[in-house]
RNA sequence: GCGCCCUUAGCUCAGUUGGAUAGAGCAACGGUUUUCUAAACCGUGGGUCGGUGGUUCGAAUCCAUCAGGGCGCGCCA
């Protein structure tokens, strides 16, 4: 349960009562009163501003209406008490009965805790990933990748129903470029003909020899004579083996997808076809020209008749064509097709992750998703904002040209799956990241991967040196926590606002951010034990009071299922 | 020139969808281990929330405008 929101509602509640009996006055809109967690110096539970939202309409002052609120809330059965303060907020502090009653509700129901039922369920299809299958993975598709996957989790965990996907773009000029350059290589391993190093339309990779080597032995009756005989079967073959490199790659990194989605089958089926021939008939397309871009290099662009979607009438700077000169579909038209596609199947929501490099596209694919399904929010792309990554305190940077770039596999032997995850969430996805290969490797409490890890492993220490730990929960038992608890019980009871908040705006970082300062409660209430043995855990005869195993039953039920969310290991030991 | 993102402590960043004296970590300095894992904890110092104007009981948060940084900008995918 929310505390938040269901005090929330009782407050609601006794205000409707309080008003038909015209003791006061309600605005019409009562979605400005919330009930909040209060700012750590105050020492109290919850927070309410209802007294300064309802100051003006009753004229009374803030300080006043909220000591009149203060005796109405009082009945309430679980308030101990009630501060009204300086500009008019009133500070909550819940009876004790209340923390032994939340304690006991969560662990009755430990795979509920933070779920809320209340919630509408949605249906979501995650697109993520959808790098072209011309090679492995590199550090610039990770950090899209884990928030997709963690986006994917978290609704999921929340009860909605999520399916993964991936795009594949085996189609168009860059993958004959590609099949081009493997059957290069494959004509240097077999003929020892040189790879022409200064053709900037080929791939340069190491990767490829790897590729074509695959290629030559399972195929060890085809003749590589030439491209053109060989180009379908050579492209289809490529794109095979590039997909299973990136698919080994999502894999170690703990990201698995329901559906891959290949491009080419869109275009074959002549999905392209049917949904210009929609966008026609709702009257979003018309032949004509678009100005030249506005960037000074662009001088030689000439300005020609072509089929245009009128992406401006969604508010985009220019509308986009859909058919280049030689009259085969852009990449938008066929991704218009994609998104037609998944429009028939019937989601909620539809979210693209994409990577900065293509915020400029995000308009354009909102808008032609707008025309289709005549719904305004139908589709959210969320960009995330570039990786860099700094290695002895400098960056250094990766170049696709030149092939040396740094993979997905280089990062994992580097740093492990776990810190990868956790430290590619650590930050909101609109900023910048850095990704300090010294510092996410480093085995202290400067590395937020360890430091909630390690809070998960003390409590599982505590159990192995525990004899009796299987003491059941009963109704009438009566747990009496002291402050110092209760200041982490306050913590875990932000749990499913944190939950609802990030996955309302889709920020899975707000969870590494919530599970560093739980584990940083918890540390701190640990080291009170040193001075005070009461404070500890394990007593003298070995065992532990009930209070003390539910709270940290409780601790771990969050950390483990947070971590389960981000798709991090909770060892027991360190 | 246009679009999106960012600007908060020396550094890296949170900030609960407009609230209270703006919070963490790092770095600096000082302390804590006969005791459940010191991969930890406690304390001290550090701020014109990029600038200016507006909206209101109240702005880091919303609006306008200016400045600085990042990413992108024909039919490449």
């Amino acid at each position: 349960m929310n505390i938040f929101d269901h005090y929330l509602n009782k407050i609601i509640l006794l205000l409707k009562q309080e008003c038909n009996n015209n003791r006061i006055k309600l605005p019409s809109n009562l979605n400005n009163i919330n009930v909040e967690i209060p700012p750590n110096k105050f020492n109290c539970d919850l927070s309410s501003n209802v007294a300064l939202i309802l100051s003006k309409i009753n004229q009374q002052s803030p300080i006043d209406l909220g000591n009149y609120l203060k005796t109405i809330l009082l009945k309430d059965e679980y308030i101990d008490e009630i501060d009204v303060v300086k500009p008019g907020f009133l500070n909550i502090k819940l009876k004790r009965i209340f923390w032994s009653n939340f304690v006991k509700q969560i662990l009755y129901k430990p795979d509920e805790y933070g779920i809320n039922r209340a919630e509408k369920k949605k249906s979501y299809l995650i697109e993520f990933v959808s790098a072209n299958p011309t090679g492995p993975l590199h550090v610039g598709h990770c950090r899209g990748a884990i928030l997709g996957d963690v986006l994917s989790n978290l609704l999921l965990f929340t009860k909605n129903q999520v399916t993964r996907e991936y795009y594949v773009n085996d189609h168009g000029n860059q993958i004959i470029h590609f099949s081009n350059s493997v059957f290069l290589r494959i004509r240097e391993i077999l003929y020892k003909e040189k790879f022409p190093n200064d053709n900037v339309d080929l791939y340069p990779g190491e990767y490829l020899i790897e590729i074509a080597n695959i290629i030559i032995n399972n195929h060890k009756n085809v003749k590589f004579d030439n491209f053109h005989d060989v180009s379908e079967f050579l492209t289809e073959q490529s794109v095979l083996e590039s997909l299973n490199m990136i698919k080994k790659n999502l894999k170690n990194l703990g990201i698995n997808h329901d559906n891959f989605v290949s491009e080419k089958s869109i275009v074959l089926n002549k999905d392209v076809e049917k949904v210009v021939e929609k966008l026609n008939s709702k009257n979003f397309l018309y032949k004509g020209k678009i100005s030249a871009p506005e960037r000074k290099q662009s001088k030689n662009y000439q300005e020609r008749d072509q089929l245009l979607f009128k992406s401006t009438d969604f508010g985009d700077d220019k509308d986009r064509a859909l058919q280049k000169s030689d009259n085969s579909w852009t990449y938008f038209a066929s991704d218009a097709a994609y998104h037609n596609n998944k429009l028939n199947r019937n989601f909620d929501v539809l979210i693209n992750i994409l990577g900065s490099d293509h915020t400029g596209y995000v308009k354009r694919i909102t808008s032609v998703v707008e025309a289709l399904s005549g719904e305004k929010n139908k589709l959210v792309c969320k960009v995330s904002q570039l990786v860099k990554l700094i290695k002895d305190g400098k960056p250094f940077k990766m170049s696709k040209r030149k092939g040396d770039y740094i993979t997905v596999e280089d990062l994992i032997s580097e740093v492990g799956k776990d810190a990868t995850r956790f430290i590619m969430l650590n930050r909101s996805s609109d900023v910048e990241l850095d990704f300090d290969f010294t510092k996410v490797k480093e085995k202290s409490k400067d590395n937020p991967v360890y430091y909630v890890q390690y809070c998960y492993a003390r409590i599982s220490s505590v159990f192995r040196n525990l004899k009796n730990k299987d003491i059941s929960i009963n109704d009438n038992v009566n747990l009496v926590y002291s402050p110092e608890e209760i200041k982490v019980l306050r913590k875990i009871s932000e749990w499913p606002k944190c939950l609802e908040i990030s996955s309302q705006k889709l920020e899975p970082h707000r969870l590494t951010t919530y599970l560093y300062e739980l584990s940083s409660e918890f540390h701190s209430f640990w080291n009170l034990g040193k001075n005070d043995k009461t404070k500890r855990f394990i007593n003298e005869n070995n065992s532990i009071t009930n209070e003390k195993l539910f709270f940290l039953k409780l601790i771990m039920i969050v950390v483990k299922s947070g971590m389960r969310i981000l798709g991090v290991n909770t060892p027991e030991k360190m």
